[in-house]
DNA sequence: GGAGATCTGTACACCCTGCCCAGGGAATCG
DNA sequence: CGATTCCCTGGGCAGGGTGTACAGATCTCC
C-alpha cells in the first residue's frame, strides 16, 4: 500500500513543507527523479490530496472549538440538512453517525459568547430537533496522520 | 486581522496549491513582492500553520472514522491519559471536553473490526474507565477553513 | 528466465525564488 | 497641517530549482 521511502518522504514534507523536490532527494539519498515520481503517485492515488494551507482559527480569532451533536426529523434526510450547516463558515465540519445523535459537527466561535451565537445558527436550521454541545477545553493530540502514515507502511 | 487581498491568497492557495509566488501576484494583479510580504506575514502570525502534504486515511487503507467520548478516573488528571492516547497510531486527535465525557478523541480504523481492535487499545489505556464510540458515516462537510477565512475577513 | 516496472545519472531549457532598492501613495499621529 | 510610518510597486540580479526526457542498470514477480 505504501512504502517506507513513501512514508519517509511524507514525513520529510511534513516536518519541512518548504523543501523542494531535489532538496527532498538529497536528504533521502535518492534521485530527484524518483522523488518527484513517487509523490505524482502519492498525489495520484489519493493519498495526498494536497498541499493546501493549513490555516489556524484560533490565528483568525475564533478561539473556542467545540462539538455538536445534532438529532435531525427524520422526514427529509439528512442531505438538506448538511447543506444548510455548509452555509455557516463557523460549521468546520459535518459527518452524520451513528449511536443515540444523527449529526456530528465541529464549530469555533470568537468566544464562549460567540459561539452560543453559532449554536443558535445551528439550532434555527430546518429540520434540526435538538442539539447537544461539548466544549474543547485543549487538544493534548492536535490533529496528525504521520503516526498512521508509519503504520501503513509495509516494506 | 485579516485582508481582502489575504483571504483571496489563502483562497488561491487552497485551490491550487502548486503554483508559485509569481503565479500567484499575476492572478492577484498585485507585484510578487507583495505576495511575498503578505505570506511571510501570514505564517509569521500564525494564520497559516504550514503547508504540509494533506494525508488521506482513508487512501492508506483506514477507511472507517469514528469518535470516541472518554471517561478517565479523576486521579491522575488527563495529560498521563493523552500520553498513552498519542502512542496507538490510529488516535487522530484528542480534546479535553466539558459535559458528560472527560475526552474525545477521533479514531480511525481499517474497517468495523479493526475498529474494536483500535478501541480496544483505547479501553486498555491506563486511567480510562468508560469508552463511548460513534461511527462517522459519511462527511456531508469535510475539514475546512475557507468560509471562516472569508467571515474573518475586515477590509 | 524474461517482461515490465522502477531507479539512477545526466542533460537542457526555462523561469521561478529570494533578496534588495528607490519611489509613490495612503493612513496615522502629534 | 506636516511628518512619520507602513505598504505597495516595479525593477533588477544571482542562483538554483523545475519539468522533462532518455539510456542503462536493477529489481520483481510470474
Amino acid at each position: 500500500m505504501i512504502d517506507d521511502l513513501d512514508a519517509r518522504l511524507i514525513g520529510l514534507l511534513t516536518a519541512e513543507p518548504r523543501i523542494g523536490v531535489l532538496e527532498c532527494s538529497r536528504r533521502l539519498g535518492v534521485a530527484r527523479g524518483t522523488v518527484q515520481a513517487r509523490l505524482d503517485r502519492l498525489q495520484e492515488r489519493g493519498v495526498i490530496r494536497g498541499f493546501g494551507p493549513d490555516v489556524d482559527p484560533a490565528a483568525l480569532g475564533y478561539q473556542v472549538t467545540a462539538f455538536v451533536t445534532l438529532e435531525i426529523r427524520q422526514v427529509g434526510g439528512h442531505d438538506p440538512v448538511a447543506a444548510r450547516l455548509a452555509a455557516i463558515p463557523e460549521v468546520i465540519e459535518v459527518h452524520t453517525i451513528t449511536g443515540g445523535g444523527d449529526m456530528l459537527c465541529r464549530i469555533v466561535g470568537r468566544g464562549n459568547q460567540d459561539l452560543q451565537r453559532v449554536i443558535d445558527l445551528i439550532v434555527d436550521v430546518e429540520g434540526v430537533q435538538r442539539t447537544s454541545t461539548v466544549i474543547a477545553l485543549a487538544t493534548p493530540v492536535p490533529q496528525r496522520t504521520l503516526p498512521l502514515v508509519r503504520a501503513a507502511t509495509r516494506p
